[in-house]
DNA sequence: TTAGGTGCAAAACCTTTGCCATCCC
DNA sequence: GGGATGGCAAAGGTTTTGCACCTAA
């Protein structure tokens, strides 16, 4: 991977807040220094530093919106090869919001857990 | 909110499934039994159902991507109100992944989790 | 009767991609 | 020099929305 400017500067910014930006939001920073830096380069780098292991793209979920008809609070599992996604039936750990509350001084109301790793189905294969 | 047989039609197929499907997973379902459903409408009534807390999204890091320079394993907190994404410096447990690989039969590599509430910014607004 | 829902199509939005010029190694 | 990268703009895919017609209550 070759060093650009536009790719340091993308790192500076990610390395310089804690805030886990969207694209845009790199996109409107790296501006303030590189006015003429496009969009798309920020994607393609984002894209690029998250292959190379230098940032992580922070993606529970997938690309698209899921819904589930089960409303009780319980766990998921995503399996990384086929990108499905299964109900893991653990008890919830309340305590473990308790313990977050005190660590953040937030509220916190809930927490949301996935499991990643590869389901029985593609083992096989 | 009112019942049309689209809106049913939509719930039972949630219902009959633990798949997580995806809204043109659901569409294309509901489509073989009211055939000229629009797309438009299964989006317009699972944001309803979603709203009424009939069904749930599957929706942990909200709907844009986000990156984070940050490479080791850690927690997040996101903020119902501001949205905004921080992080929870609680020791990550590894135990918990053994135990889902008990339950489900399938590798566990790793798992994510994020909690849910308010923080302390928008407590005092 | 009428407020809310539907179907359709267009728009909005985020992200990726093609192309050619440019730059790093 | 030559392949990787950048800027620009167009395309792609998902989700939302405007509008005229319909329908459940």
């Amino acid at each position: 991977m070759r060093r650009t400017k536009q790719k340091e500067a993308i790192l500076e910014v990610l390395r310089g807040t804690t805030s886990h930006p969207t694209a845009d939001w790199v996109y409107n920073e790296v501006r303030k220094d590189i006015p003429n830096i496009s969009l798309g380069t920020v994607y393609r780098n984002l894209r690029l530093l998250c292959q190379s292991g230098e940032i992580l793209e922070l993606d529970p979920c997938g690309a698209l919106s899921r819904f589930d008809a089960r409303r009780d609070n319980h766990y998921h599992f995503r399996c990384e090869k086929c990108d499905r996604v299964f109900d893991v039936d653990l008890p919830v750990d309340g305590e473990i919001d308790r313990r977050a509350a005190q660590k953040t001084g937030f509220e916190v109301s809930s927490h949301w857990l996935e499991f990643r790793g590869v389901c029985r189905n593609c083992q096989e294969s």
